[in-house]
DNA sequence: GTCTATAAATAGATAGAC
DNA sequence: GTCTATCTATTTATAGAC
């Protein structure tokens, strides 16, 4: 690709952005975003090197000072994007009341949350991942694996409490994660929900889906503002 | 590419197989086979033409009788998989037993099936349509937004018979549909899973997560067989 | 329909000046 | 760090023989 063919249409009104504190200083930090918003759209095979250093306003051999290959621009975003969801999922269990229903709720509101907050990056780092080296691919797999840990083992400790009512907690865990997953594919600032109100809703659903027993079943209307786990 | 990079990672097991039928016969057909096979591994721009000609045994230059362009050979795939699960959906709603929630239930039932049935297809037609040009990713895209519709009416019609308990049928669509779409990227004959038993249980999540009154919500165990929706 | 051969453009990456 | 210039391989696609 040397001009867009055509206008984007994956991701329109989405921001190009990083989690805070993330975006490298100066040039590289450039080529990161130029890389985010680039792989996405057009993913990492459909972006040249050419397009990356344009986008990021260098010259094409520049970007061969700030990174030895295009995959490794690629494996920083990857990294970056799991690194990020396992992070605020391990906060949320810390902040979340105690018992799995509130558990659940807090790490479904993270998940959704991070990929309302930083869709490019959930795309990128979850539809471009096969494109990297499995020596590359392999720390955000470990990664993700933790994650996806995290919200099986509470699955199992509600079901187990008598708190949820699944017969298979790994294939709940499985459709309450993909339910979270797909935000990225949608969510943007055309959308008639704040990150909030969809974060909310589905842990909403993910409760309903679980069959917790005494947990507000009505809580998943439209009510604004994150409030996290007020309830037991 | 001209030689695999590393061994194939996102889909093992799954056979490489279209619905019945629809396989042109011939080096066309073994051009489309490799083509999902290929793609869905690679990725469309991860696929050279030569790469595609080589998995189907002829010369790159004979490709270009059967096809005029790489792009049409995965715009034959991508409508093929919207087709697919666009006519499932509608055969499930005829056979399905009124009812808002046998309705649901049938209609999940089928997204899963489909994606179950044909996951490299699955793949395909959502990760990689993003590859084609306007013009031919509209066909598509017209038939996804048909299914779309089709589960939303569903929903809509549950919630204002009271039978479903949700404040925002278009969100739960969503969210019941991204359970479905994702089986594509896991399921396999590797699975301690039927098709079925994901069906099932899917559709046992779908029912639970709008809120159905009186659905058994005890069947979402590990039961076998399909068994069409004999509840009312 | 299938091939060999090749054109024309683009790919990822490097050399070396400033 | 950034550039111009370039190398080498690969890309999509075509021409023309069989």
């Amino acid at each position: 690709m040397t001009t867009p063919r055509w206008e984007p249409r994956r991701l329109s009104a989405v921001a190009v952005e990083l989690p805070e504190g993330v975006t490298p200083p100066g040039t590289r930090g450039r080529i990161l975003l130029s890389a985010l918003r680039l792989f996405a759209e057009y993913g990492f095979h459909g972006t040249s090197i050419r397009d990356l250093a344009g986008a990021a306003g260098i010259n094409s051999a520049t970007l061969y000072a700030h990174y030895p290959a295009k995959e490794h621009v690629l494996a920083e975003l990857v990294l970056l994007g799991h690194t990020e969801l396992h992070r605020r999922l391990q906060q949320a269990l810390v902040e979340a009341p105690p018992g799995p229903a509130a558990q659940l709720a807090a790490l479904v509101r993270a998940q959704v949350g991070a990929h309302a907050d930083f869709p490019l990056l959930a795309l990128v780092a979850n539809a471009e991942l096969h494109a990297l080296s499995p020596e590359r691919a392999a720390p955000a797999l470990a990664l993700r694996e933790q994650s996806r840990e995290l919200g099986l083992r509470v699955l199992r400790l509600g079901v187990a409490q008598g708190v949820f009512h699944v017969a298979d907690p790994l294939l709940a865990a499985t459709a309450i994660g993909s339910m979270g997953m797909q935000v990225a594919h949608w969510f943007g600032p055309d959308q008639p929900y704040t990150r909030d109100q969809v974060a909310d809703t589905y842990a909403g659903y993910a409760l309903q889906l679980a069959g917790a027993a005494d947990v507000p079943a009505k809580k998943t209307a439209r009510a604004p503002g994150a409030t996290p786990a007020k309830k037991g």
